[in-house]
DNA sequence: GGTTGCTTTCCTGGTT
DNA sequence: TAACCAGGAAAGCAAC
């Protein structure tokens, strides 16, 4: 029997965030002089593994902590020290950051452009723009006051609203359209399927006129749902449990065929003329 | 603190 | 046999 992840040989094996991330250090171009290290190695691995110690040969032991140095100034280590930081603290999965991309200095990483953390660490690279941002501009002092730091975060992840999927803004105030920051799990199912950037063939429309799409790679699709909601215990039959849900209040329809589902009259957003 | 809506988790049973 | 579907039940959680 062929399972719906069987069904696309040529797609490489992983998730969806590993191939991005193995294609952003093969195609890595703003950052030269990055050297090469394993795509799908955690900050973890990354950190302590010896080949990547020499790096760090330049700088000693007594190399003071980064919150203590402006970001400009800082080595490898206060980068990697801050992504640490800003991964506890703000609850950032640090399975979306690509760390060879941070493989730099405090002067590189404060020249990289929003596009360019967007690249390395895709979502969670907004966070950690904006964080540096803030750093650069207010000091430290951003650190000082957790909870409100995190709903300023919030805040300018919602405004800034992906700009990168490049939709118009009106688009996102009036419908929240395509924001993947979408609490929903229709919304979220749909505004995947509105972005082929992100979609990565995980859903596919069978019949877009009528709202019908299908699930290609069940398990990624979970696994993705899981990264947003934080939630690494998330899987394909609880997902589509919640589906399922949907067709009581009228956002989606049954479909009696595995893996397929359709739009119903109460979901909204999914079709051009529908928004 | 109670209510509500949504989601998650677990479960049983049926289908492909 | 595994994956998926259907749906009941209960609990968690956040917003109001």
């Amino acid at each position: 029997m062929t399972t719906s992840e069987d069904q696309s040989p040529a797609q490489p094996r992983g998730t969806r965030e590993q191939r991005v991330m193995l294609d952003s250090v093969t195609h890595s171009t703003f950052l030269p002089n990055t050297s090469f290290c394993d795509p799908l190695m955690s900050w973890t691995d990354l950190f302590s593994n010896e080949e990547y110690h020499p790096a760090f040969e330049h700088q000693t032991a007594c190399d003071s902590y980064w919150t203590s140095v402006h970001p400009e100034y800082w080595t490898k280590r206060h980068v990697w020290e801050w992504l640490q930081f800003c991964c506890n603290q703000y609850k950032l999965d640090a399975n979306c950051i690509s760390f060879c991309h941070f493989n730099i200095s405090g002067l590189q990483l404060c020249s990289m452009t929003q596009e360019a953390f967007i690249e390395a660490a895709g979502v969670c690279g907004e966070y950690l723009y904006f964080i540096l941002q803030n750093m650069r501009s207010q000091g430290y002092s951003i650190f000082n006051e957790p909870e409100e730091t995190k709903a300023t975060i919030k805040d300018y992840a919602v405004s800034s609203c992906l700009k990168t999927s490049g939709i118009k803004s009106q688009d996102c105030h009036s419908h929240s359209r395509t924001s993947l920051q979408s609490s929903h799990l229709w919304e979220f199912v749909r505004d995947l399927l509105l972005s082929p950037e992100e979609n990565c063939g995980i859903l596919e429309w069978e019949d877009r006129d009528q709202g019908i799409f299908r699930v290609v790679k069940s398990e990624a699709l979970a696994k993705m749902w899981g990264q947003r909601k934080r939630n690494d215990r998330m899987t394909y039959e609880k997902l589509s449990r919640a589906l399922r849900y949907y067709y009581k209040t009228g956002i989606l329809e049954r479909v009696d065929r595995r893996l397929v589902y359709k739009f119903g009259k109460n979901a909204h957003g999914w079709k051009e003329d529908k928004l």
